[in-house]
DNA sequence: TCCCTTAGTATCTTTTTGGGTAGTACCTTA
DNA sequence: TAAGGTACTACCCAAAAAGATACTAAGGGA
């Protein structure tokens, strides 16, 4: 993706040579899918932006992220973690205490939420459902 | 979203002073969010990849998205229009001519396209599943 | 007549996503 | 006993999204 599609090929060639490299296409994913995967999810951005400071509890990212149900906390922490973006430590002891904090690969969304974050602000005129 | 949640309100007071600043909250949809719902459709990167390089017809794009039925091609080309992501212009003749073509606000998107575009190659060895 | 071109629309079905709800185990405190 | 704390799990359902399929209208050509 943003790679040549099958018409784009034959007719771009000057666009951006680096796009031609002929690297293995991967099934039929281009990377702003993947990355789209990664923090597409219902809550995973909002939970991104709670740990961007630091390591959180559970309980701490459930009282702060307002509307999110234990379930849905706890999938979306799941799959973030099967993703790679997000630690999952947890304490042997009783009560349960279980941390979560960014990966390298969490932080590096960053400047790319920061730049959506100003294109959202910026177009906030945008007639998109506001749920 | 990125600006504070209930809980990091009252302790981040250092944190990003601008992100303090009493700006009516839109209902509960933060600016990253709204760049999602711009474009988190299920083949809205890919159109708007066909539309950087210039103005495309429908059986252009139909021709160019490998996978996409004319279906769900019109359906997100509308929303996106509706979104105010891209010009349609419709011909009036026989057979049909309808063009497409980015507004500003979409092509304001690319540079975080290109970014979610990088991001997604680095982490190719996301365990994303690959559909 | 059939097929092609253009850009759709209508209807139905399937798949996916998100949420609701009740429960778990162990501990402490009133 | 009940209520609180911790971080989940299991099961079910509704809604949303996506897809499948047939059709439309007007023109042209074999």
């Amino acid at each position: 993706m943003l790679e040549p599609t099958k018409a784009s090929l034959s007719e771009s060639k000057a666009l951006n040579p680096s796009s031609l490299s002929p690297l293995p296409q991967t099934k039929s994913t281009c990377p702003v899918e993947t990355t789209l995967k990664a923090i597409g999810g219902r809550w995973k951005v909002l939970i991104l932006r709670e740990l961007f400071p630091g390591v959180k509890r559970f309980g701490e990212l459930h009282r702060s992220i307002q509307g999110i149900t234990q379930k849905m906390l706890t999938q979306q922490l799941r799959e973030m973690e099967q993703d790679g973006l997000i630690h999952r430590h947890v304490y042997p002891q009783i009560p349960p205490k279980v941390e979560y904090s960014l990966t390298e690969k969490g932080e590096s969304l960053k400047p790319i939420l920061l730049s959506m974050h100003a294109w959202g602000e910026q177009f906030v005129d945008l007639p998109l459902e506001t749920d």
